[in-house]
DNA sequence: CTGTTAGCGCATTCAC
DNA sequence: GTGAATGCGCTAACAG
């Protein structure tokens, strides 16, 4: 069911059916109605990708996030497609997976379809390795990164101050009375590199012994985080049998720590305090509930639909705003 | 850049483009390779959506589902991306939330943008009140509904037989010795219909007292699912102070239930067995582990996405598949 | 092997 | 107020 299919049985022209349909001025009030009545009859619906043509406009824009399943991530998704809809977008949301020539080919996908805007969600996507993906493919549409970092005239960052916020949770844990404070550090991110940084610090500025582990492994579906944390508490205690805290960069990990922990008798916080980053609702599942670093993933993606869209309407703004972290004070530390 | 933008550079016309674009046979060996070239200097992409309008075919498939920051919900719609994405198709993948004329409208959204297939993920989907949408706005396309119910020419429905599984829970927790069983409901929704339809056969069939609340609450997000399981646990145990197991609709309820039980002073499974089902990642987080119905998203879900793809290619196929669950048993009943 | 033509469904000028 | 004509970028006959 086209316009003209339309037309014809309304015995009008399909310039008139499409004024009727983009509800534009210059029609007959009598044709609009029996127009109307016509399109609904037939159950008519516009052909999207037609119109795209026409008006050289998409409505798409474009969400990259690495994985759907992982928790975090799609609460920010969540916040953007219900933003973006509001405002007439359809989002288009696509998990690339860890591999970084995958990232490159979803862009190639989102080039394809014309979005007209993209968030991406996580540091990953902050790689240098990317930026020449990002000026080729996505050439002169904005492009928002959540929790990345890049420096290109079309892409903008919100990001959290996470190397601040983990410099903090040192001396948190400080402040509590803990002194040998390990850190637990996910796969290698531009994130998790700022952490780790903020972990080294703070060790430095309450003049305490730098101790820290990367978990083996790299997937970062929550499955897997789980045992992973699990398997480096373990590492962590045979070689640095003292710990007083371990500090984990995700909630995941701090979970499986603590799992470990329980299973062989050390008492959480008592003779260990835990700590993660995320605050996603697996710490307030385990037990002891997880202290956790806030990184306002939802301020963060709020933020980055905004920016998108006010970059959408051509509004002059910032390249890079960074948010600060809350400390989350719960039963695995207090 | 248009392949008449590549055809001018290259002195040819934009037929021969199209072929090289496409990998087409009936072009010169040399031309290819200039044409080639050229591509890849002006990194020239296709726009679907112009394809798209051309040989009337979007490659798009739809991916309904309620609510993307729920994590059953979002394993099933990482398998289908990727094995849609595998074969050639881009998927659409929109939260509808809870509400039922939000469903409609996005039903209408993929309709617009002439998606060839649909998903929808959710029993809520098999509600008799969207047949009408999907007949009207889904015409002559494939629909797949995962753990929903519908009786419609273009529609498949592939579920697992919770009714079934819950019934097996009730004769499971009897044989560990339970006799007051109380079932916990979530929100009304077909597949908790169904759930408590077991439920009933199971307390029928093993002599005990039908004893069922149903949460109070609507929205199924994690966060208030864990609020909602927790109270419903004191209402429970406030009018059947004797219970001795509570079977909870999702794991998250029962995540609630066992926060509540462990504040105040309950032993689980000592004095209270606990079960959930849907096995999803909190259940292997919360103290005591959870037991569950596994009613096996993966299985459930890749399935749906095979049978699209046949439907797809117009292969014959049976309009109903129902999977059996699995019992997990962990610590809160064991 | 290659170019010409037409058409996909729609929006938009410009006449009438 | 309304219609005819044109173009968006691409594919697909059909000619040559």
């Amino acid at each position: 069911m086209t316009i003209y299919d339309i037309a014809e049985k309304a015995g009008v022209s399909a310039s008139t059916v499409s004024r009727v349909v983009n509800n534009k001025p210059g029609v007959g009030e009598k044709t609009r109605k029996k127009i109307l009545a016509l399109l609904e009859e037939n159950n008519y619906t516009p052909d999207i990708a037609a119109r795209s043509l026409a008006i050289q406009s998409s409505r798409f824009i474009g969400i990259l996030i690495e994985d759907i399943r992982v928790h975090h991530h799609t609460d920010a998704v969540y916040l953007i497609e219900q933003e973006m809809l509001h405002h007439g977008y359809t989002c288009l949301t696509l998990s690339t997976g860890a591999d970084l020539g995958k990232k490159v080919e979803y862009i190639r996908v989102l080039e394809q379809r014309r979005v007209e805007g993209v968030i991406m969600v996580g540091s990953m996507f902050g790689e240098d390795s990317l930026k020449s993906a990002i000026t080729d493919h996505l050439k002169n549409i904005p492009v928002v990164l959540v929790n990345g970092d890049m420096d290109l005239p079309n892409v903008y960052c919100v990001i959290t101050d996470e190397e601040r916020g983990i410099e903090e949770c040192v001396s948190y844990l400080v402040r509590t009375g803990r002194k040998n404070i390990v850190f637990m550090n996910d796969v290698d991110t531009p994130s998790n590199s700022r952490k780790f940084s903020g972990y080294q610090i703070g060790v430095l500025r309450n003049g305490l012994e730098e101790r820290a582990l990367r978990a083996s492994g790299q997937d970062t579906n929550p499955q897997d985080s789980l045992i992973r944390g699990r398997q480096t508490a373990k590492e962590i205690l045979a070689r640095y049998p003292d710990t007083d805290a371990i500090l984990c960069g995700t909630d995941m990990l701090a979970v499986g720590c603590l799992h470990y922990l329980h299973d062989n008798g050390y008492k959480v916080p008592d003779d260990i305090a835990v700590m993660g980053v995320d605050n996603t609702i697996y710490g307030k599942i385990v037990t002891p509930t997880l202290s956790t670093l806030d990184n306002k993933i939802e301020a963060t993606s709020s933020s980055a639909a905004r920016i998108l869209l006010d970059a959408l309407e051509h509004k002059a703004l910032t390249h890079k705003i960074v948010l600060p972290t809350t400390i989350i004070e719960r039963a695995s530390t207090a």
